[in-house]
DNA sequence: TTGAATGCAAAAAATTTGCATATTG
DNA sequence: CAATATGCAAATTTTTTGCATTCAA
C-alpha cells in the first residue's frame, strides 16, 4: 500500500494510520455509511476514531479518488472502494437490497447525454433505484 | 385540483391548505430540498409553516406518487413533481447545474437491469453526476 | 364526531468547525 | 522544522417525535 502514500504525497498530503484504517474498513464493508464505517474502524483492534476523523479521512481518500459515494438510502451517504465504482448500484426499495451492474450496461445513456447536452456523465456515481426480484414478486 | 382530495381520501388521507401549498411549492421550484420548499412555502403570501409540516407534507404526497426525490447534492434530497418524473436527473459536480433527459435514454439499462438481476429500475429517482458541458470545457 | 393533521418545541441524527497538540515528510 | 492531521468538544444543520389542539370528512 506505498501506493496510497505515494497518491497522498503527490497531493501534499499525508499517509496516516488512521486512513489507513478507513480505507481497510470501507473495503470490508463494500457499502457503508460514514457511521458503519466508524463501527468498523473502531472494531479493527485498534481502538476507536473520533467521527470527524472518520468524515475527514473519506473525504481526502474520495478526493483522491480511492473511495465514492453513493446514496443507498435517501438519508446518509454510502462509501465504497474506487475499484468498486466499475459498477453501477441498484438499490432495492422494499428491502435496501444493493446490487451491481457492470458500467457498459449505460453506455448508450451516457453517450445519449454526451450527444444531446455535452454532459459527461459520471455513472459510477449513481444509485438506480427499484424493486428487487424479490420484493417484485411479493407486491 | 379535487384530483388531488379525492387521491388523499382514498388512502384514508385529507386534503389540507399545507399540502397544497407545499405541493405547489414544489411545482414553482421544479427542484427544491425541504429547506428550499419551505422557504418558498413561505413566500407564497400565507405565511410560514413549521418545517415539521412540510417534512409530513412532502412525504404524504411522495407516499401518493405526487412527488419523488433524488440526491442532487450528496447531502439532502431533492423533490420535484412526480410528472416531472418523466426525465432523470443530471447533476453537474462543478457548478450545480440539473438537467434532464428524456427517460428513455435509459432504455437499454433498464432492460439490463431487468435481464440480468430481475430488477425493476426506476431511473426517473436516479440522479447522474457528472461534469456538464461549460465545466468540462473549464477543467 | 372522530381520526388524521397541524403547530410548536424539544430530541435525535448527521456533519462540520475551532484550536491546541501530535505527526509526517 | 514546517505543514498537515488528529483528537476532542462544541456548534451547526437536518430530520424526527411527542402531544395538545385544530380541522376535514
Amino acid at each position: 500500500m506505498s501506493d496510497l502514500g505515494e497518491r497522498l504525497r503527490a497531493r501534499g498530503k499525508r499517509l496516516t494510520t488512521q486512513r489507513e484504517r478507513v480505507l481497510a474498513a470501507v473495503g470490508r464493508l463494500g457499502h457503508g455509511t460514514p457511521d458503519e464505517i466508524a463501527a468498523s474502524v473502531a472494531s479493527d483492534g485498534a481502538g476507536a476514531l473520533p467521527v470527524s476523523t472518520v468524515y475527514r479521512s473519506l473525504d481526502a481518500l474520495q478526493e483522491l479518488g480511492l473511495v465514492g459515494h453513493t446514496h443507498v438510502d435517501h438519508r446518509t451517504p454510502s462509501y465504497h472502494l474506487a475499484e468498486h465504482a466499475t459498477h453501477l448500484h441498484l438499490v432495492c426499495r422494499g428491502c435496501g437490497w444493493v446490487g451491481e451492474m457492470p458500467l457498459d450496461a449505460a453506455d448508450e445513456l451516457v453517450a445519449r447525454v454526451d450527444d444531446e447536452l455535452g454532459f459527461a456523465a459520471d455513472v459510477s456515481h449513481a444509485a438506480v433505484h427499484g424493486l428487487c426480484r424479490t420484493c417484485r414478486e411479493d407486491s
